[in-house]
Order: C-alpha cells, then structure tokens, then sequence
DNA sequence: GTCTATATTCCGATAGAC
DNA sequence: GTCTATCGGAATATAGAC
C-alpha cells in the first residue's frame, strides 16, 4: 500500500476519533498531508470508501492483538485491552464503536455492516480473553462470557467519552470498579505502559 | 414559550439522538415543521444555541425526574430510570450523553460546558438513587455510589449505542447483568411500561 | 414572528492536464 | 499518482419586507 494511502488512512483514523465522521473533511486531511482533495478522492472516490477503510484496518489490528497474543493468559489479553484503551484515553482519543455507533444510521449500508462486524469481532476477542482468565481462576465472573463481554466494552467505551468531558482520572475509576466487580487482584495502574 | 420554538427544541433533540448534532440542518427542521430556515434562526441565531437549549431542556427534564420521585425508594428510581432509556431503545433514540460526548471537541466552549453539566447532573441522580437503593437493603455495591453511578450510566449509555447495530436485545442482556451484578432482585422484564 | 431572498462558505466529487 | 480547476449542492447565517 502506497504512503499517501496509509497516511490517509491513519489521520482519517484519528480524526474519527477526535471529531468524528461526519465532523472531519477531506481539507482536513489534504492540508496536513500537503495533498490536494483530489489525491484523496483518487484512493477514495466517496467519503464512505474511506470510513469503511479505517474500519477495515482496525478489523485487521484486532486480528493481529487477537494472533499476537494468543500465547498470552487471559489475565494478560486483559492488561493488554486496557492497556490500549489507556493509551487511547490519554490521546483524547475515543474507540472507534464509541465515535461510530452513534452516528451509525446516518451511514450507507455497506459502511454500516463494516460498523458491526467491527462490533461483533472486538466483542467476540473480549469474550474469549475472559472466558480464558476465568477459567484461570484469576477472574469471576456469573453467566456467559459474551455477556460479560458488552459490559467491558461498555464500560471501556463510556470511559473514554466520559474522560474527555469530566476528567482523565474517570478512565481509571471506572476501570477500577469493573475490575474489582470480577474479582481481578490487579487495577489499572499495575499496567506497564 | 411558543409553540415553535417549543417544536424546534423538541425536533432537535430527536435529530441528535437519532443522527448526532453535526449531522442534522436547519432544513431537516424547518421542513417537517413547515417553517422557513429564517424562522428558526430567529428563535436560536446559531446552531450551537439550538444545542444549548436542547440541553437546557434536559438538565430541566432531569431536574422534574428528581423532584417528581423524591419520595419513591431507590429501587423505585433506578427502575423509572431504566424506564426511560429502554422506551429510548425502543425508538432507536440513543440518550444525549451517548450523541453529545463524542462530538465534544467539535463544540464551542459554552455548549461543551452544559455538556458537562448535564453529565454532572444525570450522574449525581443516579448516585443519589443507588445510595438509596443501597440503604434500603434492595441493592449491593462496594465503594462510593459515584464511582457505581458511572457504571450503571455506562451500560445504560452503552446499551442504547450496541443495540442499533447488534439488535435491540442487547438492552436487555447489557442491563439484566447490571442488575445481577449489584445484587438486584429484579429484571428490566419487570419494569411496567 | 415568519417570510423571501440572498450572502458566504464549505463540502464532496469529477474532468482533464501533467 | 497528483495536480489545477471547477461543478453542484448544501450548510449556516443575515437583511429586509410583511
């Protein structure tokens, strides 16, 4: 893939998650990259191709942590989530399924299948950490994994929007007290960056 | 205060719930509304006074909740909340803390602010009812209701996002684990419409 | 208080030269 | 692959008549 491509990609990303989709422009990119509009329409001919490209690649980083970490207890898959969300948090930067879902109706079709198979394969990755530190022992939880999965990720998601709002240290107590609800002997901050 | 300008605010606040402030125009209120653009700009001279008032309807709507419920339990409250946001699921509507937050670096400073004051204001609501609940022996939680009114505000908020692009049972999976988590003797199933 | 009319700016998108 | 140039449309916003 060219440079000016990723480039694209990589601020759109981050753009996203700053302003959000319907927030950011095409100048917005084309000006910090010293390109014209047209170069980015060149890659991407309409605004959606390039929102389902920022998916797409998120897609594939998740399958990356996802293989990346499967020789991992399923205690450190979870620093690992937390870990990024943190960082993210620090960056003001929310999730993508934060900035994305609430805008979700407003996007074509396609782009709105990209939103949830994104959706659906972070939930399926958390589900699977947690089922594995459960039956570690290092964490407890009632029900089913993929139950307990929606309430991480809501929790991680919301912290990020709420951080923003009300204050950076939101992140960590919210974190916190969800640790602390399955029983983890670890908190946010035994994270090494 | 006029019909009108009764009729924009309450038009506004579907459109940000449903397509996000950045996402809706003066035009896709002036028209089901059979009114000219002017006509609204004559009630709100920018865009971010419409968010403004639209909040400040809120922060009011939150303020009639907790007065109108002073005397019902805890338990009682937490139910009319959770009320609330399932008849928003129903309607796709997702609340504004989950459309206004990921927007908030896109808002002009005063409008970030009654942003962070409805936050404020929501949050202290709910901790107040879990503090309650929690005396009354109908619900258990560890640590400052605070900290658990940012959860309870995060699967609630959460919910409303997932439920749009996974399928509207995922309320009620995300708030019966909630509720199971704090030791609830009730379900969302429970609550009368 | 609502209208017509319009200013202004910005946006996404495309044609065609290099 | 990137540019210049431009189109068509939509957005926010305002002036001034009624």
């Amino acid at each position: 893939m060219s440079d000016t491509k990723e480039n694209i990609i990589g601020l759109a990303d981050e753009l996203i998650r700053k302003r959000g989709f319907n927030a950011f422009s095409y100048n917005d990119i084309a000006v910090p990259l010293a390109v014209r509009n047209a170069a980015i329409h060149y890659y991407f001919p309409a605004k959606s191709d390039l929102g389902e490209a920022v998916i797409e690649v998120e897609l594939r980083r998740v399958e990356e942590y996802r293989r990346g970490s499967e020789r991992l207890t399923g205690e450190e898959q979870l620093k690992l989530l937390v870990g990024v969300f943190r960082r993210n948090n620090k960056l003001r930067m929310i999730c993508l399924m934060g900035s994305l879902t609430p805008d979700y109706d407003t996007f074509e079709v396609p782009m709105r299948r990209k939103v949830k198979e994104m959706c659906l394969s972070i939930l399926d990755w958390v589900a699977e950490s947690l089922e594995k530190a459960r039956g570690e022992g290092k964490l407890q939880f009632e029900g089913e994994a993929g139950d307990r999965a929606l309430l991480v990720i809501s929790t991680l998601l919301s912290s990020l929007l709420l951080s923003r709002v009300l204050g950076t240290n939101i992140f960590e107590r919210m974190l916190d007290q969800l640790l602390q609800d399955m029983r983890a002997d670890w908190r946010v901050k035994d994270i090494k960056l």
